[in-house]
RNA sequence: GUCCCGUUCGUCUAGUGGCCUAGGACACCGCCCUUUCACGGCGGUAACAGGGGUUCGAACCCCCUACGGGACGCCA
Protein backbone atom coordinates (compact mmCIF):
# COMPACT_ATOMS: atom_id res chain seq x y z
CA UNK A 1 0.00 0.00 0.00
CA UNK A 2 1.79 3.26 -1.04
CA UNK A 3 0.12 6.67 -0.40
CA UNK A 4 1.00 10.17 -1.51
CA UNK A 5 -0.10 13.48 -0.70
CA UNK A 6 0.20 16.31 -2.97
CA UNK A 7 0.94 20.00 -0.92
CA UNK A 8 1.16 23.28 -2.92
CA UNK A 9 2.98 26.61 -1.64
CA UNK A 10 0.82 29.08 -1.12
CA UNK A 11 1.08 31.81 -3.59
CA UNK A 12 2.59 33.72 0.01
CA UNK A 13 4.57 31.03 0.89
CA UNK A 14 2.36 30.59 4.03
CA UNK A 15 1.78 27.11 4.97
CA UNK A 16 -1.81 26.67 5.49
CA UNK A 17 -3.19 24.55 8.13
CA UNK A 18 -5.52 22.60 5.65
CA UNK A 19 -2.51 20.85 4.14
CA UNK A 20 -1.29 19.89 7.48
CA UNK A 21 -4.86 18.39 7.71
CA UNK A 22 -4.41 16.63 4.64
CA UNK A 23 -1.17 15.53 5.57
CA UNK A 24 -1.82 14.15 9.07
CA UNK A 25 -4.99 12.02 7.52
CA UNK A 26 -2.34 10.36 4.29
CA UNK A 27 -0.35 9.54 7.26
CA UNK A 28 -2.59 8.38 10.07
CA UNK A 29 -4.09 6.03 7.24
CA UNK A 30 -0.42 4.88 5.99
CA UNK A 31 0.92 4.39 9.88
CA UNK A 32 -2.29 2.19 10.05
CA UNK A 33 -2.18 0.22 7.20
CA UNK A 34 1.67 -0.55 7.47
CA UNK A 35 2.36 1.30 4.23
CA UNK A 36 4.72 3.62 2.41
CA UNK A 37 3.58 7.29 2.58
CA UNK A 38 5.23 9.81 -0.08
CA UNK A 39 5.44 13.76 0.23
CA UNK A 40 5.00 15.70 -3.36
CA UNK A 41 5.59 19.62 -4.05
CA UNK A 42 3.14 19.41 -7.22
CA UNK A 43 3.26 22.88 -8.29
CA UNK A 44 3.73 23.65 -12.28
CA UNK A 45 2.28 26.91 -11.90
CA UNK A 46 6.05 28.62 -12.49
CA UNK A 47 5.02 32.44 -11.07
CA UNK A 48 3.92 30.66 -7.93
CA UNK A 49 6.68 28.23 -6.33
CA UNK A 50 9.61 29.29 -4.95
CA UNK A 51 12.67 27.15 -3.40
CA UNK A 52 12.23 29.20 -0.27
CA UNK A 53 8.20 29.03 -0.17
CA UNK A 54 8.91 25.09 -0.53
CA UNK A 55 11.52 25.03 2.14
CA UNK A 56 9.01 26.95 4.39
CA UNK A 57 6.08 24.32 3.89
CA UNK A 58 7.98 21.45 4.49
CA UNK A 59 9.75 23.20 8.02
CA UNK A 60 6.31 23.50 9.01
CA UNK A 61 5.57 19.93 8.30
CA UNK A 62 8.55 18.86 9.95
CA UNK A 63 7.62 21.02 12.82
CA UNK A 64 4.41 19.59 13.35
CA UNK A 65 5.77 16.16 13.47
CA UNK A 66 4.66 14.92 10.18
CA UNK A 67 7.16 12.82 8.56
CA UNK A 68 7.77 11.23 5.58
CA UNK A 69 9.40 7.96 3.73
CA UNK A 70 9.94 9.05 0.67
CA UNK A 71 10.46 12.52 -0.83
CA UNK A 72 10.06 15.75 -0.91
CA UNK A 73 9.66 14.63 -4.59
CA UNK A 74 9.39 18.33 -6.04
CA UNK A 75 6.96 18.87 -9.11
CA UNK A 76 7.88 22.11 -9.56
CA UNK A 77 9.59 24.26 -11.70
CA UNK A 78 12.40 23.81 -9.46
CA UNK A 79 12.29 20.41 -9.62
CA UNK A 80 12.52 17.94 -12.46
CA UNK A 81 9.88 18.85 -14.74
CA UNK A 82 11.51 21.52 -16.51
CA UNK A 83 15.13 19.85 -17.55
CA UNK A 84 15.01 16.16 -17.04
CA UNK A 85 13.53 13.19 -18.23
CA UNK A 86 10.47 13.75 -16.13
CA UNK A 87 9.15 16.51 -17.88
CA UNK A 88 9.21 14.14 -21.39
CA UNK A 89 7.09 11.93 -18.95
CA UNK A 90 4.07 14.20 -19.93
CA UNK A 91 4.71 15.02 -23.30
CA UNK A 92 4.97 11.55 -24.16
CA UNK A 93 2.04 10.43 -22.17
CA UNK A 94 -0.10 13.11 -23.42
CA UNK A 95 1.21 12.12 -26.96
CA UNK A 96 0.15 8.92 -26.05
CA UNK A 97 -3.88 9.71 -26.31
CA UNK A 98 -3.31 12.06 -29.09
CA UNK A 99 -2.28 9.12 -31.12
CA UNK A 100 -5.40 7.21 -29.57
CA UNK A 101 -7.44 9.65 -30.02
CA UNK A 102 -8.49 10.57 -26.72
CA UNK A 103 -7.11 14.53 -26.77
CA UNK A 104 -6.84 16.84 -29.03
CA UNK A 105 -4.81 20.00 -29.74
CA UNK A 106 -6.84 22.97 -28.91
CA UNK A 107 -5.05 26.60 -30.59
CA UNK A 108 -7.94 28.83 -28.94
CA UNK A 109 -6.61 32.07 -27.75
CA UNK A 110 -7.43 33.07 -24.33
CA UNK A 111 -9.46 36.32 -25.68
CA UNK A 112 -11.68 33.90 -26.88
CA UNK A 113 -11.80 31.29 -24.45
CA UNK A 114 -12.63 34.56 -22.13
CA UNK A 115 -15.41 36.04 -24.42
CA UNK A 116 -17.24 32.35 -24.67
CA UNK A 117 -17.07 31.89 -20.53
CA UNK A 118 -18.71 35.59 -20.63
CA UNK A 119 -21.07 34.91 -23.00
CA UNK A 120 -22.02 31.46 -21.19
CA UNK A 121 -22.38 33.43 -17.93
CA UNK A 122 -24.74 35.93 -19.75
CA UNK A 123 -26.51 33.16 -21.37
CA UNK A 124 -26.65 31.49 -17.81
CA UNK A 125 -25.24 27.94 -20.04
CA UNK A 126 -23.03 25.70 -18.98
CA UNK A 127 -19.68 26.70 -18.65
CA UNK A 128 -16.87 25.02 -20.11
CA UNK A 129 -15.19 24.58 -23.10
CA UNK A 130 -17.11 24.00 -26.67
CA UNK A 131 -15.30 22.07 -28.47
CA UNK A 132 -14.18 24.78 -30.64
CA UNK A 133 -10.54 22.70 -32.58
CA UNK A 134 -12.05 19.38 -31.63
CA UNK A 135 -12.84 18.53 -35.81
CA UNK A 136 -9.86 20.28 -36.98
CA UNK A 137 -8.51 18.08 -39.94
CA UNK A 138 -4.80 16.41 -39.51
CA UNK A 139 -3.20 18.92 -42.04
CA UNK A 140 -4.89 21.93 -40.16
CA UNK A 141 -3.06 20.85 -37.25
CA UNK A 142 -0.47 19.80 -38.94
CA UNK A 143 0.21 23.52 -40.56
CA UNK A 144 -0.49 25.07 -37.15
CA UNK A 145 1.91 23.16 -35.83
CA UNK A 146 4.42 24.21 -38.30
CA UNK A 147 3.56 27.70 -37.79
CA UNK A 148 4.36 27.51 -34.21
CA UNK A 149 1.04 28.60 -33.19
CA UNK A 150 1.02 28.12 -29.34
CA UNK A 151 -1.91 25.70 -27.99
CA UNK A 152 -2.78 23.34 -25.48
CA UNK A 153 -3.51 19.70 -25.51
CA UNK A 154 -7.32 19.18 -24.24
CA UNK A 155 -8.78 15.73 -23.18
CA UNK A 156 -11.74 14.13 -25.04
CA UNK A 157 -14.78 13.64 -22.61
CA UNK A 158 -18.23 11.38 -23.61
CA UNK A 159 -21.00 13.57 -24.48
CA UNK A 160 -23.40 11.81 -22.67
CA UNK A 161 -24.04 8.88 -20.38
CA UNK A 162 -22.89 8.95 -16.68
CA UNK A 163 -19.64 8.73 -14.87
CA UNK A 164 -19.48 6.46 -11.65
CA UNK A 165 -16.95 6.31 -9.00
CA UNK A 166 -16.37 5.61 -5.40
CA UNK A 167 -15.21 6.89 -2.64
CA UNK A 168 -14.31 5.33 0.77
CA UNK A 169 -16.19 7.63 2.73
CA UNK A 170 -19.72 8.11 0.80
CA UNK A 171 -19.80 5.13 -1.38
CA UNK A 172 -20.58 5.58 -5.66
CA UNK A 173 -21.58 8.99 -6.93
CA UNK A 174 -22.43 9.51 -10.26
CA UNK A 175 -21.69 12.59 -12.35
CA UNK A 176 -23.33 13.21 -16.18
CA UNK A 177 -20.56 13.30 -18.49
CA UNK A 178 -21.91 16.28 -19.87
CA UNK A 179 -20.85 18.30 -16.79
CA UNK A 180 -16.88 17.09 -17.35
CA UNK A 181 -15.50 19.82 -19.10
CA UNK A 182 -12.95 18.69 -21.80
CA UNK A 183 -9.67 19.61 -19.36
CA UNK A 184 -6.45 20.77 -20.55
CA UNK A 185 -3.87 18.58 -19.92
CA UNK A 186 -0.68 20.48 -21.36
CA UNK A 187 -0.34 24.20 -21.08
CA UNK A 188 0.98 26.47 -23.85
CA UNK A 189 4.09 26.41 -22.21
CA UNK A 190 4.64 22.27 -22.56
CA UNK A 191 4.15 22.22 -18.55
CA UNK A 192 1.35 19.38 -18.00
CA UNK A 193 -1.37 20.58 -15.42
CA UNK A 194 -2.11 19.00 -12.10
CA UNK A 195 -5.29 16.68 -13.55
CA UNK A 196 -2.45 15.01 -15.93
CA UNK A 197 0.72 15.04 -13.82
CA UNK A 198 -1.43 13.37 -10.73
CA UNK A 199 -2.59 10.75 -13.42
CA UNK A 200 0.69 9.49 -14.22
CA UNK A 201 2.65 10.25 -11.29
CA UNK A 202 0.35 8.37 -9.12
CA UNK A 203 0.09 5.39 -11.55
CA UNK A 204 4.16 5.26 -12.07
CA UNK A 205 5.11 5.40 -8.32
CA UNK A 206 2.14 2.74 -7.83
CA UNK A 207 -0.29 4.62 -5.71
CA UNK A 208 -2.88 2.73 -4.41
CA UNK A 209 -5.07 5.48 -2.17
CA UNK A 210 -5.74 8.78 -2.61
CA UNK A 211 -6.65 10.73 0.31
CA UNK A 212 -7.45 14.61 -0.63
CA UNK A 213 -9.93 17.62 -0.36
CA UNK A 214 -13.64 17.59 -0.81
CA UNK A 215 -13.23 20.50 -3.59
CA UNK A 216 -11.42 17.48 -5.35
CA UNK A 217 -14.72 15.24 -5.89
CA UNK A 218 -15.89 16.69 -9.03
CA UNK A 219 -12.66 16.19 -10.57
CA UNK A 220 -12.92 12.94 -10.03
CA UNK A 221 -14.54 12.17 -13.24
CA UNK A 222 -11.58 13.65 -15.35
CA UNK A 223 -8.89 11.72 -13.38
CA UNK A 224 -11.00 8.32 -13.76
CA UNK A 225 -11.23 9.10 -17.46
CA UNK A 226 -7.33 9.38 -18.07
CA UNK A 227 -6.89 5.94 -16.06
CA UNK A 228 -9.34 4.58 -18.42
CA UNK A 229 -7.63 5.74 -21.61
CA UNK A 230 -4.02 4.64 -20.36
CA UNK A 231 -6.19 1.13 -19.33
CA UNK A 232 -4.29 1.97 -15.90
CA UNK A 233 -6.12 0.83 -12.36
CA UNK A 234 -7.79 3.96 -10.71
CA UNK A 235 -6.31 4.27 -7.01
CA UNK A 236 -9.32 4.28 -3.91
CA UNK A 237 -10.44 7.65 -3.30
CA UNK A 238 -11.31 9.08 -0.09
CA UNK A 239 -12.15 12.83 0.16
CA UNK A 240 -11.88 14.43 3.42
CA UNK A 241 -14.15 17.29 4.56
CA UNK A 242 -13.05 20.76 4.22
CA UNK A 243 -12.23 22.46 7.11
CA UNK A 244 -14.56 26.23 7.76
CA UNK A 245 -14.31 29.40 8.95
CA UNK A 246 -16.40 29.95 11.68
CA UNK A 247 -18.91 31.14 8.94
CA UNK A 248 -18.86 27.90 7.41
CA UNK A 249 -17.08 28.60 4.46
CA UNK A 250 -14.02 27.31 3.28
CA UNK A 251 -11.10 27.96 5.64
CA UNK A 252 -9.27 30.97 4.38
CA UNK A 253 -6.95 33.67 5.29
CA UNK A 254 -9.63 36.93 5.12
CA UNK A 255 -11.17 35.45 7.77
CA UNK A 256 -9.45 33.41 10.03
CA UNK A 257 -5.29 32.87 10.61
CA UNK A 258 -4.28 29.97 8.79
CA UNK A 259 -0.93 29.62 8.97
CA UNK A 260 1.04 27.12 10.60
CA UNK A 261 3.72 29.71 11.25
CA UNK A 262 0.82 31.51 12.73
CA UNK A 263 0.16 29.01 15.24
CA UNK A 264 4.06 28.71 16.26
CA UNK A 265 4.02 32.38 16.54
CA UNK A 266 1.65 32.49 18.63
CA UNK A 267 3.18 29.94 20.96
CA UNK A 268 1.30 26.28 20.19
CA UNK A 269 2.89 23.33 20.59
CA UNK A 270 2.91 21.28 17.87
CA UNK A 271 1.68 18.35 19.48
CA UNK A 272 -1.82 20.46 20.06
CA UNK A 273 -2.03 21.44 16.87
CA UNK A 274 -1.35 18.63 14.80
CA UNK A 275 -3.87 16.58 18.10
CA UNK A 276 -6.85 19.26 17.30
CA UNK A 277 -6.31 18.72 13.42
CA UNK A 278 -6.89 15.05 14.13
CA UNK A 279 -9.94 16.08 15.71
CA UNK A 280 -11.32 17.52 12.86
CA UNK A 281 -13.81 15.23 11.70
CA UNK A 282 -12.65 12.76 13.49
CA UNK A 283 -12.69 10.95 16.99
CA UNK A 284 -10.86 8.54 19.11
CA UNK A 285 -12.81 4.97 19.37
CA UNK A 286 -13.27 6.45 23.55
CA UNK A 287 -13.93 9.92 22.51
CA UNK A 288 -10.69 10.73 24.43
CA UNK A 289 -9.82 14.90 23.30
CA UNK A 290 -6.24 14.91 23.90
CA UNK A 291 -4.22 11.96 22.32
CA UNK A 292 -0.48 11.84 20.89
CA UNK A 293 0.59 11.25 17.22
CA UNK A 294 1.35 7.73 17.49
CA UNK A 295 -1.79 6.96 19.23
CA UNK A 296 -4.03 8.60 16.58
CA UNK A 297 -1.98 6.14 14.13
CA UNK A 298 -2.75 3.09 16.08
CA UNK A 299 -6.33 3.97 16.61
CA UNK A 300 -6.71 5.27 12.82
CA UNK A 301 -9.98 3.70 10.94
CA UNK A 302 -11.62 5.79 8.07
CA UNK A 303 -14.95 4.55 9.59
CA UNK A 304 -14.64 7.12 11.86
CA UNK A 305 -14.57 9.98 9.79
CA UNK A 306 -17.69 12.30 9.58
CA UNK A 307 -18.41 13.98 6.88
CA UNK A 308 -19.99 17.49 7.54
CA UNK A 309 -17.02 20.15 7.53
CA UNK A 310 -15.43 21.29 10.70
CA UNK A 311 -15.24 24.72 12.15
CA UNK A 312 -11.73 25.76 12.56
CA UNK A 313 -12.16 26.98 16.38
CA UNK A 314 -9.18 28.83 18.06
CA UNK A 315 -10.85 28.85 21.27
CA UNK A 316 -10.88 24.90 21.77
CA UNK A 317 -7.46 24.71 20.20
CA UNK A 318 -6.01 26.93 22.98
CA UNK A 319 -7.78 24.70 25.75
CA UNK A 320 -6.22 21.91 24.49
CA UNK A 321 -2.58 23.31 23.85
CA UNK A 322 -3.14 24.13 27.99
CA UNK A 323 -3.89 20.80 28.59
CA UNK A 324 -0.81 19.80 26.70
CA UNK A 325 1.72 22.34 28.53
CA UNK A 326 -0.21 21.38 32.04
CA UNK A 327 0.06 17.75 31.56
CA UNK A 328 2.69 17.13 29.04
CA UNK A 329 5.78 19.31 30.33
CA UNK A 330 7.97 19.60 33.64
CA UNK A 331 9.62 22.31 34.76
CA UNK A 332 12.77 21.66 32.46
CA UNK A 333 10.62 20.69 29.56
CA UNK A 334 8.41 24.12 29.75
CA UNK A 335 11.56 26.48 30.03
CA UNK A 336 13.46 24.23 27.12
CA UNK A 337 9.60 24.76 25.05
CA UNK A 338 9.83 28.66 25.81
CA UNK A 339 13.24 29.36 24.71
CA UNK A 340 12.34 27.18 21.52
CA UNK A 341 9.43 29.28 20.82
CA UNK A 342 11.24 32.64 21.07
CA UNK A 343 13.95 33.26 23.71
CA UNK A 344 16.47 32.62 20.96
CA UNK A 345 18.88 33.68 18.49
CA UNK A 346 17.28 32.93 15.18
CA UNK A 347 13.89 34.93 16.76
CA UNK A 348 16.25 37.80 18.75
CA UNK A 349 18.28 38.53 16.27
CA UNK A 350 16.56 41.04 13.58
CA UNK A 351 15.01 42.67 16.41
CA UNK A 352 17.81 43.61 18.39
CA UNK A 353 18.77 46.11 15.72
CA UNK A 354 15.45 47.99 15.86
CA UNK A 355 15.76 48.25 19.32
CA UNK A 356 19.40 48.65 20.48
CA UNK A 357 19.66 52.48 19.82
CA UNK A 358 16.91 53.12 21.78
CA UNK A 359 17.95 51.43 24.98
CA UNK A 360 19.77 52.66 28.37
CA UNK A 361 19.41 48.91 30.30
CA UNK A 362 18.50 45.65 29.10
CA UNK A 363 15.48 46.25 31.57
CA UNK A 364 14.39 48.54 28.73
CA UNK A 365 13.79 45.75 26.49
CA UNK A 366 10.69 44.19 27.42
CA UNK A 367 8.85 47.44 27.95
CA UNK A 368 9.88 48.10 23.82
CA UNK A 369 9.87 44.53 22.23
CA UNK A 370 7.61 42.96 24.60
CA UNK A 371 4.94 42.91 21.67
CA UNK A 372 6.88 40.99 19.73
CA UNK A 373 6.79 38.44 22.31
CA UNK A 374 3.14 38.32 22.83
CA UNK A 375 0.21 37.10 21.00
CA UNK A 376 -2.64 39.80 20.18
CA UNK A 377 -2.51 43.04 22.41
CA UNK A 378 -4.56 44.31 25.21
CA UNK A 379 -5.87 47.22 23.57
CA UNK A 380 -8.14 50.25 24.14
CA UNK A 381 -9.96 52.69 22.12
CA UNK A 382 -8.38 55.49 23.83
CA UNK A 383 -5.39 54.40 22.15
CA UNK A 384 -6.36 55.50 19.01
CA UNK A 385 -7.07 58.93 19.48
CA UNK A 386 -5.32 61.28 17.51
CA UNK A 387 -5.25 65.10 16.32
CA UNK A 388 -5.65 64.89 12.93
CA UNK A 389 -7.70 61.51 12.34
CA UNK A 390 -11.22 61.29 13.19
CA UNK A 391 -12.51 57.95 14.71
CA UNK A 392 -14.07 57.31 11.76
CA UNK A 393 -11.53 57.86 9.64
CA UNK A 394 -9.16 55.66 11.69
CA UNK A 395 -11.22 52.44 11.29
CA UNK A 396 -11.10 53.28 7.66
CA UNK A 397 -7.35 53.39 7.42
CA UNK A 398 -6.98 50.29 9.05
CA UNK A 399 -9.80 48.36 7.07
CA UNK A 400 -7.95 49.58 3.74
CA UNK A 401 -4.79 48.55 4.98
CA UNK A 402 -5.79 45.29 6.33
CA UNK A 403 -7.27 44.88 2.78
CA UNK A 404 -4.09 45.54 1.13
CA UNK A 405 -2.19 43.43 3.52
CA UNK A 406 -4.07 40.43 3.18
CA UNK A 407 -3.60 41.46 -1.03
CA UNK A 408 0.30 40.89 -0.52
CA UNK A 409 1.87 37.86 -2.86
CA UNK A 410 5.08 38.73 -0.84
CA UNK A 411 5.98 39.30 2.96
CA UNK A 412 8.34 42.12 3.04
CA UNK A 413 9.75 45.58 3.89
CA UNK A 414 10.48 46.13 -0.14
CA UNK A 415 6.35 45.19 -0.54
CA UNK A 416 4.74 46.24 2.53
CA UNK A 417 6.16 49.85 2.37
CA UNK A 418 5.49 50.80 -0.89
CA UNK A 419 2.22 49.26 -0.68
CA UNK A 420 1.02 51.70 2.35
CA UNK A 421 2.58 54.17 0.27
CA UNK A 422 0.29 54.58 -2.02
CA UNK A 423 -2.49 53.59 0.06
CA UNK A 424 -1.77 56.82 1.58
CA UNK A 425 -0.97 58.87 -1.40
CA UNK A 426 -4.25 57.50 -2.75
CA UNK A 427 -6.08 58.66 0.54
CA UNK A 428 -4.32 62.17 0.53
CA UNK A 429 -2.48 61.77 3.92
CA UNK A 430 0.93 61.74 4.89
CA UNK A 431 2.63 58.48 5.46
CA UNK A 432 3.15 59.38 8.91
CA UNK A 433 -1.00 59.80 9.94
CA UNK A 434 -1.89 56.56 8.12
CA UNK A 435 0.87 54.76 10.12
CA UNK A 436 -0.71 55.31 13.37
CA UNK A 437 -2.86 53.27 13.66
CA UNK A 438 -0.85 50.47 12.50
CA UNK A 439 1.59 51.52 15.05
CA UNK A 440 -0.91 51.33 18.03
CA UNK A 441 -2.23 48.13 16.21
CA UNK A 442 0.96 46.48 16.29
CA UNK A 443 3.01 47.36 18.36
CA UNK A 444 0.67 49.07 21.06
CA UNK A 445 2.54 52.39 20.54
CA UNK A 446 3.44 54.98 18.50
CA UNK A 447 6.66 55.11 20.89
CA UNK A 448 8.08 52.16 19.30
CA UNK A 449 9.97 50.39 16.74
CA UNK A 450 9.64 50.72 12.48
CA UNK A 451 6.18 49.25 11.88
CA UNK A 452 6.98 47.90 8.97
CA UNK A 453 10.04 46.40 10.37
CA UNK A 454 7.98 44.78 13.02
CA UNK A 455 5.38 43.28 10.54
CA UNK A 456 7.81 41.72 8.44
CA UNK A 457 9.29 39.90 11.96
CA UNK A 458 5.82 39.19 13.06
CA UNK A 459 5.13 37.57 10.05
CA UNK A 460 1.56 38.07 7.81
CA UNK A 461 -0.93 36.58 9.58
CA UNK A 462 -0.38 37.17 13.25
CA UNK A 463 0.10 41.05 11.58
CA UNK A 464 -3.00 40.93 9.75
CA UNK A 465 -4.41 39.32 13.02
CA UNK A 466 -3.36 42.84 15.03
CA UNK A 467 -4.96 44.80 12.67
CA UNK A 468 -8.60 42.94 12.48
CA UNK A 469 -8.40 42.82 16.60
CA UNK A 470 -7.78 46.36 16.87
CA UNK A 471 -10.51 47.50 13.94
CA UNK A 472 -12.85 45.30 16.73
CA UNK A 473 -11.31 46.99 19.76
CA UNK A 474 -12.92 50.09 17.78
CA UNK A 475 -15.76 48.44 17.11
CA UNK A 476 -15.76 46.73 13.61
CA UNK A 477 -17.61 47.94 10.75
CA UNK A 478 -21.38 48.13 10.15
CA UNK A 479 -22.73 46.32 7.39
CA UNK A 480 -23.75 49.69 5.42
CA UNK A 481 -20.30 51.08 6.17
CA UNK A 482 -18.50 47.83 5.00
CA UNK A 483 -20.28 48.04 1.10
CA UNK A 484 -19.71 52.20 1.55
CA UNK A 485 -16.01 51.12 2.68
CA UNK A 486 -15.44 48.71 -0.25
CA UNK A 487 -16.28 50.49 -2.53
CA UNK A 488 -14.18 53.69 -1.95
CA UNK A 489 -11.42 50.74 -1.63
CA UNK A 490 -11.97 49.81 -5.15
CA UNK A 491 -11.87 53.44 -6.48
CA UNK A 492 -8.87 54.55 -5.14
CA UNK A 493 -6.46 55.94 -7.19
CA UNK A 494 -3.39 54.18 -6.98
CA UNK A 495 0.13 55.56 -8.38
C1' G B 1 -27.02 29.20 -13.30
C1' U B 2 -25.63 23.70 -13.66
C1' C B 3 -23.82 19.54 -11.13
C1' C B 4 -21.83 17.17 -6.76
C1' C B 5 -21.29 16.60 -1.46
C1' G B 6 -23.16 17.39 3.26
C1' U B 7 -26.82 18.53 7.73
C1' U B 8 -27.01 15.74 15.92
C1' C B 9 -26.38 21.52 21.38
C1' G B 10 -23.39 28.27 19.32
C1' U B 11 -18.73 24.98 18.07
C1' C B 12 -16.00 19.85 17.85
C1' U B 13 -18.33 15.32 18.20
C1' A B 14 -20.60 10.02 20.20
C1' G B 15 -24.35 7.35 17.79
C1' U B 16 -24.17 2.07 12.09
C1' G B 17 -32.69 -0.06 13.84
C1' G B 18 -34.46 -1.15 20.46
C1' C B 19 -29.04 0.26 25.46
C1' C B 20 -31.47 7.65 23.53
C1' U B 21 -35.72 10.62 28.69
C1' A B 22 -29.70 11.60 22.72
C1' G B 23 -23.68 10.87 25.77
C1' G B 24 -18.82 13.61 26.03
C1' A B 25 -15.70 18.12 25.05
C1' C B 26 -15.04 23.64 24.07
C1' A B 27 -17.61 28.12 25.05
C1' C B 28 -21.27 30.27 28.43
C1' C B 29 -23.72 30.51 33.49
C1' G B 30 -23.79 29.02 38.82
C1' C B 31 -21.50 26.78 43.12
C1' C B 32 -17.02 24.75 45.63
C1' C B 33 -11.58 25.03 46.31
C1' U B 34 -8.47 29.48 46.91
C1' U B 35 -4.95 35.80 49.89
C1' U B 36 -6.28 37.43 43.85
C1' C B 37 -6.51 35.36 39.01
C1' A B 38 -6.04 30.94 36.59
C1' C B 39 -5.98 25.53 37.25
C1' G B 40 -9.07 21.78 39.40
C1' G B 41 -13.96 19.75 41.26
C1' C B 42 -19.40 19.74 41.06
C1' G B 43 -23.82 21.32 38.63
C1' G B 44 -26.84 23.99 34.78
C1' U B 45 -28.69 26.06 29.89
C1' A B 46 -28.41 23.98 25.00
C1' A B 47 -29.13 19.68 19.36
C1' C B 48 -31.28 14.83 15.92
C1' A B 49 -33.12 20.89 9.63
C1' G B 50 -38.60 20.06 7.98
C1' G B 51 -42.15 16.71 5.79
C1' G B 52 -43.44 11.99 4.00
C1' G B 53 -42.54 6.75 3.81
C1' U B 54 -40.30 1.49 5.35
C1' U B 55 -40.63 -1.01 10.27
C1' C B 56 -43.63 -3.75 16.06
C1' G B 57 -39.85 0.12 16.74
C1' A B 58 -36.01 5.32 13.25
C1' A B 59 -31.02 10.29 15.11
C1' C B 60 -29.75 5.73 12.28
C1' C B 61 -32.79 2.95 6.05
C1' C B 62 -35.59 5.35 1.48
C1' C B 63 -37.92 9.75 -0.98
C1' C B 64 -39.02 14.99 -1.29
C1' U B 65 -38.11 19.99 0.41
C1' A B 66 -35.08 23.53 2.90
C1' C B 67 -30.46 25.18 4.31
C1' G B 68 -25.02 25.02 4.13
C1' G B 69 -20.67 24.00 1.38
C1' G B 70 -17.77 22.74 -2.91
C1' A B 71 -16.69 22.43 -8.20
C1' C B 72 -17.40 24.61 -12.92
C1' G B 73 -9.21 28.01 -14.91
C1' C B 74 -3.51 27.03 -19.79
C1' C B 75 -4.30 27.15 -10.19
C1' A B 76 -3.57 23.18 -7.27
Amino acid sequence: MTVRTRIAPSPTGDPHVGTAYIALFNLAFTRQQQGKFILRIEDTDQARSTPESEQMILDSLRWLGLDWDEGPDVGGPHGPYRQSERGEIYAEHSQQLLDNGHAFRCFCSTERLDELRKEQMTNKTQLGYDGHCLHLSQEEVQSRLENREPHVVRMKVPRQGQCKFNDMLRGEIEIDWAQVDMQVLMKADGMPTYHLANVVDDHLMQITHVLRGEEWISSAPKHQLLYDYFGWEMPQLCHMPLLRNPDKSKLSKRKNPTSILYYQRMGFMPEALLNYLGRMGWSMPDEREKFSRQEMFDAFDTNRISLGGPVFDVDKLRWLNGLWIREELDVDGFADRVKQWALNRDYLLPIVPLIQPRVETFSDVMPLAGFFLVGMLDLDESAFEHKKLERDQIRQVLQFALWDLEALRSWDKESIFPTLNQLAAALDLKIRDLLFPLFIAICGSTASVSVIDSMVILGPDLSRARVRHALNVLGGASKKEAKRWDKEYRALQRG
